[in-house]
RNA sequence: GGUGCCGUAGCUCAGUUGGAUAGAGCACUCGCCUUCUAAGCGAGCGGUCGUACGUUCGAGUCGUACCGGCACCA
C-alpha cells in the first residue's frame, strides 16, 4: 500500500521536471508522524545544484504545492526534506479498499510466482530428543516458509533428517545388549534415548564397547538385514516423536529426506569431483582445495573411505536443484555450520554451478544457559523442547485460574497461548543473534510477548463480535464514512498499511523478526487506541468507521500471526 | 594462532538500502478497573550506541585498527 503513496510522489516529481536516480528508493517513511507519511531527503541534490539542502527542500515543496494535487493536505520543507502530508481520509480509505480487495491475500506479494522454494528445516538427529536448540531452526524455519508462500512460491519445506552415521550403530548394538532392560512397549523413545546416553557414558571408558558400535554401523553400511530392520524401528519410534512435537507447535514438512536418502548418491558426486579434477590426495583422504578462497580444503572422504558431511550436503544439493527444481535453497540452520557451509557452497561453485548464488544457508544464533553451561546431548543435560512447551502452558493454565476463570475451552486455549509465547519469543529477535535462556523470562507473558499479541487480537474479535452490525470484507467500504483523525488513529493506520511491506522485506531478508516487531507496534498503537476513546456507542458513523479500523488491525493481526505460525486465540 | 558472528538504558533487545529529537519491554517509583477483556493504558527514572581514527553534507548503521564475548577450523 505504501507503493501506490509513493507513486503519486514519483508521478507529481515527473510532473515538476525533477530527476533523481531510483526515486523511489529514496522516498521514506519518517519516525514522526507529525512529519507527514513520506518525506524525500534532498541532500544528494545540494553538490550538483549548489544550494544549501533547506533552500532546495524550500523550493522543491513550493513547486509540489502548485500542482495542487488534491491528495494532499500540505507539502512543506523541514530541515532538507520535503514532507508529504497525505489527506487522512486518503490514506484511510486506501487501507480499507486494499483491504476488500485483497481479503485472504491480504498482504502477499508475487515475488516467487512460478518459483520453487526448497527450504531444509528443524531437522532432528534421530534417537536424540528435541532440546531447545532445536526450536529456533523449527520455528525461524516454519516462518520462513509462511514467508515464502505470502510471496507465492511453491514451497518445499524438507526434513533432512540426521538418519545415518557412526551413532545408529552405537544405539542398535546397544538395544541388542541393554535393549531388554528399558520399558520400550510403553515408552520407546525415552528408552532409546536412555540407550544413547548409556552407551556414551560406558564407551567413555571402555574401548571395547566404542569398537562394537563402530563395527555395528558397518554392518548397517553393507546392508545387513538384521541391523537394518533395527535401524528402521530406531527412524520409526524418532519420527512418531517428533511428529508429536511438530503437531504442537503446528510445522509440517512436504518431504522427508534424511541423510540415509543420499547414501546410493555419493558415489556419484564423488565420480563428478574427480572428473573436473578438484579431488586432491592430502594425508590419505580426498579432499577440494580451497586455498584460493581462504578456507581449509573441504573432505570429501576419508581415509578409511568413509564419506563426509560434506559430501552428503553437496548431494542433497545437486537433488534439490535438479530433481526438486528449487529456484531458491534455504538451510536453516545453526550459525556454527557456517562454515561448513561456505565449504559445501565454495565447492559447488568450483564444480561450475551457478545457481549455488540461489541457496543460502539462514544461521542463527545459539542457546546459551546461565547455569546448566554449554548443552550436551550425550550427557543427557538438555532442556528439552517439550518442557519448554509443558511449562508455558502450565503458566498459562495458572494465569487463567487467576484473570479468568470462566474462561471456556481452557485447555485448548492455555495450549494455544503457550505455544503462541515460546514461538513469539524466539522469533522476536534479529536470527543472528545468541539467545540467553531464562525460565522467567520466557515464562513472562507480560509486555512484547506473544500473548500480548494474541490478547490485543481477541480485543477485536471481541469488539466485532458486539458490534450489531457485522463487518466483511464485501461491506468495510461502507463502514468507513467519517474521517478518523485522533492521531491514536491515524498513527495506527499508518503503521497498518506497512503491512505488506513489512512481510516483503522480511521475507527478503529471511528475517521474521521484521513481523513480529511490526505486530508488537501494531498492537501497541491499537492499545493506546483502545484505552483512550470509547469505540462503540459512539455517534453512529464514527462507530462505524472505528469498527471498520478495528476489523482492519484485526485481519493484519491475523496474517501476521499466521506468518509467525502463532495461533490466533478465541478468548483469553 | 586463523576465520566468522555479536557489542545500543541496570537487564533483554528494536533501530530494513547511511538521514530529522536513538526507541520498546523487563526491573524500580507513581497514577488508572461500577463504563467495549487491566495478559491493558498513562507518567517518571534510565544512553560518551565497546574504544579510536577514517569516508560523507550527514554514521548506531559503511571502512580500518584495537578491546571484550561467542562459535568454528587447526
Amino acid at each position: 500500500m505504501l507503493t501506490e503513496l509513493k507513486t503519486k510522489v514519483v508521478q507529481m516529481s515527473a510532473q515538476i521536471g525533477l530527476k533523481i536516480n531510483h526515486l523511489e528508493a529514496l522516498i521514506e517513511v519518517p519516525k514522526h508522524l507529525g512529519h507527514g507519511q513520506l518525506s524525500l531527503p534532498v541532500f544528494s541534490l545540494a553538490k550538483e545544484r549548489r544550494k544549501a539542502p533547506h533552500q532546495i527542500a524550500i523550493e522543491l515543496a513550493q513547486q509540489f504545492t502548485n500542482l495542487n494535487n488534491p491528495d494532499f493536505l500540505k507539502i512543506v520543507a523541514l530541515s532538507g526534506y520535503v514532507n508529504f502530508h497525505f489527506r487522512n481520509d486518503l490514506i484511510q480509505n486506501l487501507l480499507f479498499s486494499t483491504i476488500s480487495r485483497d481479503r485472504e491475500q491480504l498482504g502477499h506479494g508475487n515475488l516467487g510466482q512460478n518459483q520453487t522454494l526448497v527450504i531444509d528445516f528443524s531437522s532432528p538427529n534421530v534417537a536424540k530428543p528435541m532440546h531447545i536448540g532445536h526450536l529456533r531452526a523449527t520455528v525461524i524455519g516454519q516462518a520462513i516458509v509462511n514467508l515464502a508462500k505470502n510471496q507465492n512460491f511453491k514451497v518445499i519445506g524438507l526434513n533432512h533428517l540426521g538418519d545415518w552415521g557412526v551413532q545408529f550403530g552405537n544405539v542398535a548394538w546397544a538395544y541388542q545388549n541393554w535393549g531388554k532392560e528399558y520399558p520400550f512397549d510403553e515408552k520407546p523413545f525415552q528408552s532409546l534415548y536412555q540407550l544413547y546416553v548409556r552407551f556414551h557414558q560406558e564407551a567413555e571408558n571402555n574401548a571395547e564397547i566404542a569398537k562394537a558400535g563402530s563395527d555395528t554401523f558397518v554392518k548397517l553400511e553393507s546392508g545387513d538385514p538384521e541391523i537394518t530392520s533395527l535401524w528402521k524401528m530406531i527412524v520409526s519410534i524418532s519420527m512418531t516423536e517428533y511428529e508429536r512435537i511438530w503437531n504442537l507447535l503446528g510445522v509440517r514438512h512436504e518431504l522427508i529426506r534424511g541423510e540415509s536418502f543420499y547414501n546410493n548418491r555419493l558415489e556419484e558426486v564423488t565420480r563428478e569431483l574427480e572428473e573436473k579434477k578438484l579431488l586432491v590426495e592430502s594425508e590419505g583422504a580426498m579432499v577440494v582445495n580451497l586455498d584460493v578462497e581462504g578456507m581449509n580444503p573441504c573432505l570429501i572422504r576419508k581415509k578409511d573411505g568413509a564419506s563426509l558431511y560434506a559430501t552428503r550436503d553437496l548431494a542433497s544439493a545437486l537433488y534439490r536443484m535438479n530433481e526438486l527444481k528449487a529456484n531458491i535453497n534455504l538451510y536453516v540452520v545453526g550459525m556454527e555450520q557456517t562454515l561448513h557451509f561456505r565449504q559445501v557452497f565454495a565447492v559447488l561453485r568450483r564444480m561450475g554451478y551457478e545457481w549455488v548464488d540461489q541457496c543460502h544457508h539462514i544461521s542463527f544464533g545459539m542457546y546459551q544457559f546461565k547455569d546448566v553451561g554449554k548443552m550436551s546431548s550425550r550427557k543427557g543435560q538438555i532442556v528439552l523442547l517439550e518442557d519448554v512447551l509443558g511449562r508455558a502452558i502450565e503458566m498459562v493454565e495458572k494465569i487463567i485460574t487467576e484473570k479468568n476463570p470462566a474462561l471456556p475451552d481452557r485447555e485448548k486455549i492455555a495450549q494455544q497461548i503457550g505455544i503462541g509465547a515460546i514461538i513469539f519469543n524466539d522469533l522476536i529477535n534479529d536470527r543472528v543473534k545468541n539467545v540467553e535462556f531464562d525460565w522467567d523470562r520466557v515464562l513472562d507473558f507480560n509486555g512484547d510477548s506473544g500473548p500480548y499479541v494474541q490478547y490485543c487480537h481477541v480485543r477485536c474479535s471481541s469488539l466485532l463480535k458486539k458490534y450489531d452490525h457485522p463487518v466483511h470484507f464485501q461491506n468495510l467500504s461502507t463502514f468507513s464514512i467519517t474521517e478518523l483523525k485522533e492521531v491514536e488513529e491515524v498513527e495506527l493506520i499508518r503503521r497498518l498499511i506497512e503491512f505488506p511491506d513489512v512481510a516483503l522485506a522480511a521475507f527478503k531478508q529471511f528475517k521474521p523478526h521484521f513481523v513480529a516487531s511490526y505486530l508488537l507496534e501494531i498492537c501497541r498503537l491499537f492499545n493506546q487506541f483502545y484505552a483512550k476513546y470509547r469505540i462503540l456507542g459512539e455517534d453512529k458513523n464514527l462507530e462505524k468507521t472505528r469498527m471498520a479500523l478495528v476489523f482492519a488491525t484485526q485481519q493484519i493481526l491475523e496474517r501476521g500471526l499466521k506468518i509467525l505460525n502463532i495461533p490466533t486465540v478465541s478468548a483469553m
